[in-house]
DNA sequence: CTGGATTGACTAACAGTGTTAGATAAAACT
DNA sequence: AGTTTTATCTAACACTGTTAGTCAATCCAG
């Protein structure tokens, strides 16, 4: 909410049309939507800056109104929260499924590639949204089990599992073959395959884990300021080249079921 | 420092006597020494606890003092945790030299295995310890540019080298093919080698590098429970998989200098 | 269009946080 | 033995998240 009205407009209109269009409702809902976008925006920004502390009456100065009203909005801090974590890692599935979407027409080894890199590129770009998903819980805030950010999950994986497998035949898939069989393991991932990409080999599904804990642990190496000797190019470089060695791993194991010999 | 005295042994001397053995100095220093250690024990064990969350103040209760007198050991909360953070940094490089050390006799493949299994041990049984060097930063504070986790990493860094490349010869180091060439990329590289393994090609160290995000990745995606269909037995063995898996591709490029083909 | 209910924003207050200033006792050194 | 240094204390400040209670604006049903 601007905190002054623009060309005589009534403050409430302008708001409601510019910022939720489209959005049927009364003018209350219409402005109740508003204003918690413009909260958690506000809350985003205080974390994205130096100091990365978010205070609620740091927001409330910010957003022009009492700290004690924001809990009309949201029941606490840790619910802004999580509703920050929620919106980021919706953001984040975006970015890769559309990646995903707009490499479609590519191989298999290209399309990983490309979604490697909008994994990173996301990071890069948004690093205190990526921080709020992959990185330590704000001290105090408790996830909730089962929330809003597991459909989310299952769009990242459903993401990578098509890309990274999308044009291997079944008989592909059914012969990767695991270094080091466990029964529980099998297990877990019989059943988390289905919830992701049903009719996956489980095998599969643990190589599709492996890949993304490779490009995962580069990313956060780099936002965390963990490879201080790369500058961002350089960073980007040695991710471009870990993701090339990984796609021409692929191709071998899609052939040999392996990667050794 | 302990509430009460144990078999009448005056407590000051009894402290000083059990947890600062051998140091020599005066009574106050060794006192203070005791203290300091007793503080950040029980600062980390606060980080540890369920709910994370470490307060001055409750570190002082427990410790049996006020607010105020922690100021005589730190001058503030970030100090401490700097503190914690050096520490930890220091005993995962330990843990993981320790490993390398152990397994000195064995083939550099099988090393490799090794280590990778101590990194995440380590980090699965000190899991709030991990997260001070490795996740998000503690919200207001900013870690010292060049402090003491510099030797640390350094030492980190300096054991994977060994492991991995340890029993490779000159040509085989010099062989290593990068998938993506970029002029920024070498010399980042060129400068950083030194200060970790000199005489090392930087391709080789570039290698390692990308060998030390992938098991950082998983082992983060593990410990901040985004791989929930895992127990632990089951991420212990997925782990295992993925680190053989990627010593069999260390092997293929020691032979061929990439894995492709 | 009017009256009752709902909503949004406010003031005031509480318990908790990190931090600073100043006083007082004990230990160490000359 | 007297002086300095150190350790601990009490008191206070500005800040945090949160709750209670008040009042005007908005919505909705009659």
């Amino acid at each position: 909410m601007a905190a002054h009205d623009i060309d005589g407009i009534p403050h409430e209109r302008w708001v409601a049309v510019s910022e939720v269009p489209l959005r049927q409702g009364s003018l209350r809902e219409r402005k109740r939507a508003a204003t918690i976008d413009e909260i958690k925006s506000v809350a985003l920004g205080q974390l994205a800056a130096d100091s990365g502390q978010m205070t609620l009456r740091g927001v409330a100065r910010e957003v022009g109104m009492t700290v004690q009203s924001l809990y009309h909005y949201f029941p606490s801090r840790d619910d802004l929260i999580t509703a920050l974590v929620a919106d980021a890692h919706n953001a984040l599935a975006d970015a890769v499924q559309a990646a995903g979407q707009a490499s479609r027409t590519l191989a298999a080894g290209e399309r990983f590639v490309q979604v490697a890199l909008a994994y990173r590129q996301w990071a890069v770009d948004h690093r205190a949204r990526f921080l709020l998903i992959y990185g330590t819980p704000v001290p105090g805030y408790e996830a909730p089990r089962e929330g809003l950010t597991t459909s989310a999950a299952r769009r990242l994986g459903a993401t990578f599992s098509d890309v990274i497998f999308g044009d291997w035949t079944a008989t592909e898939t059914a012969g990767i073959r695991t270094p080091h069989e466990h029964a529980r393991l099998t297990a877990a991932l019989t059943t988390a395959v289905e919830l992701v990409s049903p009719g996956l080999p489980p095998t599969a599904f643990g190589l599709g884990i492996e890949l993304w804990g490779r490009i995962h642990g580069l990313v956060m190496l780099e936002i965390l300021g963990h490879l201080p000797w790369l500058g961002p190019a350089a960073a980007g470089a040695n991710y471009r080249s870990v993701i090339l060695r990984t796609a021409a791993e692929l191709e071998h194991i899609r052939r040999h079921g392996t990667n050794s010999g």
